[in-house]
DNA sequence: GCCTTTGCCACCTAGGTGGGAAAC
DNA sequence: CAGTTTCCCACCTAGGTGGCAAAG
């Protein structure tokens, strides 16, 4: 296990790949991909042929960069010596968080999820706009919800507070959505949704949903790779865009009175409890009523402008513009949630409410409430010395201050910014309040025991599946990587590559939601079953084997429209770390083992990916994985931020965890921060 | 116009094209790939892993074949000459229609498919499961719809009729499935239903439905293609299987009450219309109604076996053993409609009746009515003389009467025997009754004047569409052809592959039908805009530039139930050539001249593109492509299936055409077809 | 009892049917 | 006038909502 598959020549990987993928036997695959991934830069291999960016949006991107190593240096530098044939390409990607309005509306109140056996999917939807892509080029874009803290939450008193540490983490399955790989132009050409990501709390779920638990909370997490085909994944550089104002708390029922009439009001489908008149459910009364419906116009829309195939079927499809929904609604009522974000996650009634500590001077409109739980993020920051570690820095984290100055400039367009970070070189792009944007350099430190088999299932609802590369959901399960305890979750460490099998890729007339399991044809997915290396922020490199060749970029959180940005970009719960508080290793989950169809599935796995897959589980066993040291992590949140940069793995991440959360008001620092991570297996 | 774009030398374009085929400059594209395509062989480049297929239905495929040149002889041949870099794979697909009996049912009393202007959904679904593919090799699966013959029909006294000579033929499209390209293990998992092509009268449609002309006569075809990019499939091999039994007369409103019966009775989203004792619609009598609802229940069925995502929405998934749903409904119901086949399309009372002159010896149970509008093929049959020209053949046509005697073992899968045909290597498969087979080489005769852009669209309800090569319906439009009046629609010859641009792609909340015509952010895909040579029968081959790379290969149709064998058989439609006897150009269709959005569409396009799609649009302008001359057509299927092989392009397709339509009884022949095809433009 | 989860429900959205009147 | 087409409709399927009672 974890036996370093990743060996090779990247040329002789690609050029061989490349043609055939699929025919090629995932262990030779493995084997030619690892040498490639030089500790070098991250940055991907495009941004060549434009020495500066001209994307409308992307203009000013480039401006705050450190002279340390460019943009566009360094990503010339990775497309000579990186293993990737691929031809250089323009490409400075920048994601707008689409809805923002909305999304702001609920961050709140404090943005509560449902999640049930059968898979709901999120009501805001997730969807963002991309600008600055290379036109011809591939991605392949993808989503993941990751675990914002390592706490448990209990609503309690109209407050959300700590409830005692998370409970083991759930396997993490990385979205791929649907339509990837796809060029760049068609990314671009309009809002890329991901509502056929379905959340869940069924840990048997077969269906390829987000796995949750209840009660905890989550930060979704979108990806751009500039890769033509979903087994190029692992070897390629993710760019992590984070929105802080999509952060949530998963429950099975609302706990929130004012979430749900927030919910009810602008997803359409919940129409039927509205009170227009009709006689309707009593329960809630009408906080809301005033400018309300404006998502769902916008939605409506939406969809006059572009086709709807059954890729497009998602209701709400609002733009950020939202016109501010709720208005005299909901927006007066600040609850005073506990910001609980570095919370030692005791049980007690220590309702934090630093919400208003606000992050930044906010150039928002006044009395903009922080989000219920958001973290203290100012008095973060200022425990925050500027002296980042440059040389091995993961996060590259923007000057907010100036963007501050600049943001009302902007529109609630959360432009990405990427910046280098490996040489430590920072760049505070002049454009403020972009989503926090962490790039991550092709993960080649997988060893086999890494890799991950696919969790198949059939996508039930989840939307059409395109099979083989053409996109399909990576179920990440974190247990079968082999890596230090806290190292999952947080920023999408380890994220396992797992196909759907399912029957959902083929299109029949079938929909059951649950018949997958025994079917008859379950549609095997050989493809994909080796685990994508880090996502975003820090993540252990199973066990130091690697030449730390990923580096991470942070370009500031933001996020926050000209109203609401400093309300919004509060809480920073990037890369909190589940598993470093939770010690009660309750449930483990080894797609092997789940009852989850699996069938042919052994195409690749056999080849090369079993043994490695046995490995990390063997590795990851309930009891380990889960096991992780709490109480440092309490006090993560002060000493993180300041200089816990080349810190021990565990330790480390929560530093750069800190630094996320603080993001409103990030210095200029860039943070460049590598998880050793001691074993990869069972932190035990 | 119509430059000999395709110049250049394969192996140039391969390895550059598989790495980033979008980056890749359409104008570049093309100029590698044409050398490349000799006058070779058809196969594919694969089945020379295993000499022997040892598929589970495959099995006896090879059985038959000529020793002129086996299946696996010509695939190496191909392989090594052929500019395709792929591994050499071991395929040697079989295909069976799904709900073969409901297709049975209807095709006796005549199918009718409504088409409407915002797309109406073919109601016995299109679905078809698939053996035989090699598990590894990723395969581009496609779909269109072809004018069964040159007539126009009418309903008169509960009999279809002619009604005089076809109109011009609409804009054909080629549906990809969406799932392309997807690795044979995947489409082999599950049946492949196309459900989310739609079909419309509408001219100006957007969605890249398919459309058709009411009151005509048309034939579903379904390709098999093993690419992995859809940029290579004018590059391809295309494998084309055709279902007799599947063909159906457009209307705009049902004409036979059986037939609306049999659809209410059927189709569950017609259960409104069902009379079970509910007061529903008065109209038709309980014309069914003793073991009818069997292919619902098949189709949920199904639908427990498979999960269902986007991909999978479609009701009607029955399998090919719907238990003869209509048992004493509906079969006692022999309409003697005129079998048009190859009349003359004269407006005249004559109804054809030929039904009764079933093709084969029929080992079906008796009394199976033959189709209405069937033709009489077993007067064909007998017409053709087994002296196929073998040197340039185009079709490969096993011999029935072996088949009939084995076709009692098999089910109802119609088995897809792919055979050599270019060097005349004729194998008779033992496995009797497959569908018609054609396997088209990679159509490199295409000049760019061929070339076709995309006619994009939203795909509105078009599942969903999977931008760039992940699968996104071709739009094939004749007018942009540079080639004889009569070339179009019959067997699909030049295809335009056009993509889907529109909003369909990125799913987004939007579903508006057809707003995507002025969206802002039209969704651009330039990735197929060249036109798709030859797909299933005879085609005349462009001006005759190229050194008819492509061979045919037909490998019997039965695609008959070991119950319904013959007489679903009856009617063979396959390759009509509308065109050769309509001379009133009444619309033309150039994707850039629609109202379609087609935004952002002109990267590839204008790159190299443009020009040759211009090129093809002049020279094919409304008055010379369809008028074309309807004598010579009328009489072929007399004379057709005899010896027209290698005649002139416009008759050898007709021949070919009678030759197909006669499938049921045909006898071990096989033919191969080449169509000169005088000059790729305008027939004028 | 409290807290949380589950299952079922009514009520929506989205869209696939053919009927039937009206239009062409 | 007859043949066709269009449009709107009621009626379905499929599935996304939160409420709510009951169960853990």
């Amino acid at each position: 296990m974890r036996d370093p598959v990743f060996t090779g020549t990247a040329m002789a990987y690609h050029p061989f790949h490349a043609h055939r993928p699929t025919d090629f036997p995932m262990s030779a695959f493995l084997a030619a991909a690892q040498p490639s991934f030089f500790p070098a830069l991250s940055l991907p291999p495009g941004a060549l042929t434009k020495p500066i960016p001209d994307h409308g949006l992307a203009g000013a991107a480039e401006a705050g960069l450190h002279p340390a190593l460019s943009h566009h240096q360094a990503a010339h530098l990775r497309s000579m010596k990186s293993l990737e044939p691929e031809e250089e390409v323009d490409d400075d990607p920048k994601v707008t968080l689409e809805a923002k309005d909305l999304w702001d509306q609920f961050h709140k109140l404090g943005t509560e999820m449902v999640i049930t056996k059968s898979g709901r999917r999120m009501f805001p939807p997730f969807k963002v706009r991309i600008n600055g892509l290379d036109k011809k080029a591939k991605y392949i874009l993808l989503m993941d919800i990751v675990a914002a803290d390592d706490c448990r939450y209990k609503f309690h008193n109209s407050r959300w507070m700590v409830a005692g540490k998370a409970d083991p983490e759930m396997p993490k399955r990385m979205y791929i959505h649907p339509d990837s790989p796809a060029t760049g132009e068609q990314w671009m050409a309009k809002p890329v949704a991901f509502h056929k990501l379905k959340l869940t709390n069924n840990i048997s779920d077969k269906h390829g949903f987000t796995i949750l638990n209840s009660m905890h909370k989550y930060q979704p997490r979108f990806h751009i790779v500039r890769a033509n085909d979903i087994l190029k994944l692992p070897y390629s550089t993710f760019r992590t865009y984070v929105f802080p104002e999509t952060e949530f708390v998963a429950v099975t029922a609302y706990q929130n009175d004012k979430i749900t009439q927030l919910k009810i009001d602008n997803n359409p489908f919940a129409k039927g409890f509205r009170d227009t008149g009709n006689g309707r459910r009593e329960k809630r009364k009408q906080l809301t009523m005033p400018s309300l419906r404006m998502y769902e116009d916008q939605c409506k829309a939406d969809r006059e402008g572009a086709d709807s195939d059954a890729s497009s079927n998602d209701p709400p499809a609002g733009k950020d513009a939202v016109h501010s929904p709720l208005g005299a609604g909901t927006s007066p009522l600040r609850f005073s949630r506990p910001s609980r974000d570095e919370k030692t996650c005791t049980d007690s009634e220590q309702e934090l409410e630093h919400h208003d500590e606000r992050c930044t001077a906010s150039n928002s409109p006044g009395p903009e409430p922080v989000s219920p739980y958001s973290s203290r993020c100012e008095e973060r920051v200022r425990e925050r010395p500027s002296t980042e570690k440059k040389d091995d820095s993961i996060f590259s984290i923007r000057n907010l201050e100036k963007d501050k100055v600049e943001s009302r400039h902007r529109k609630d367009t959360t432009d990405a910014l990427t910046k280098d970070s490996e040489a430590g070189g920072i760049s505070a792009s002049k454009d403020a309040f972009s989503p926090l944007v962490v790039q991550t350099e092709s993960p080649s430190h997988f060893s086999p025991g890494h890799l991950q088999s696919l969790a198949l299932s059939g996508l039930h609802s989840q939307q059409f599946f395109n099979p083989l590369n053409t996109g399909s959901p990576l179920l990440f399960h974190p247990g079968q990587f082999a890596m230090a305890p806290g190292a999952f979750s947080a920023m999408g460490m380890g994220h396992l590559l797992a196909s759907v099998s399912g029957a959902s890729a083929l299109e029949n007339g079938s929909i059951s939601a649950q018949g997958t399991g025994g079917t008859p044809n379950p549609f095997p997915f050989h493809l994909s079953q080796h685990m994508l290396a880090s996502q975003g922020i820090p993540m252990p490199p199973f066990g130091g084997l690697f030449p730390y060749p990923y580096t991470y970029m942070a370009a500031a959180a933001a996020a926050a429209s000209a109203s609401a940005l400093p309300a919004t970009s509060t809480s920073n719960p990037l890369s909190r770390n589940p598993f470093l508080g939770s010690s009660r290793p309750r449930l483990r989950f080894n797609p092997y083992q789940l009852p989850v169809s699996l069938p042919q599935t052994t195409s690749l796995l056999s080849t090369g990916l079993s043994g490695g897959l046995n490995a990390g589980s063997e590795s990851s066993k309930p009891g380990s994985r889960e096991t992780s040291p709490a109480p440092e992590h309490h006090s993560n949140h002060k000493t993180g931020g300041s200089s816990g940069r080349a810190a021990s793995p565990k330790t480390s991440m929560k530093d750069s965890v800190n630094e996320l959360q603080s993001i409103q008001r990030l210095v200029s620092g860039l943070e460049g921060q590598r998880e050793p991570s001691p074993n990869a297996d069972s932190p035990k």
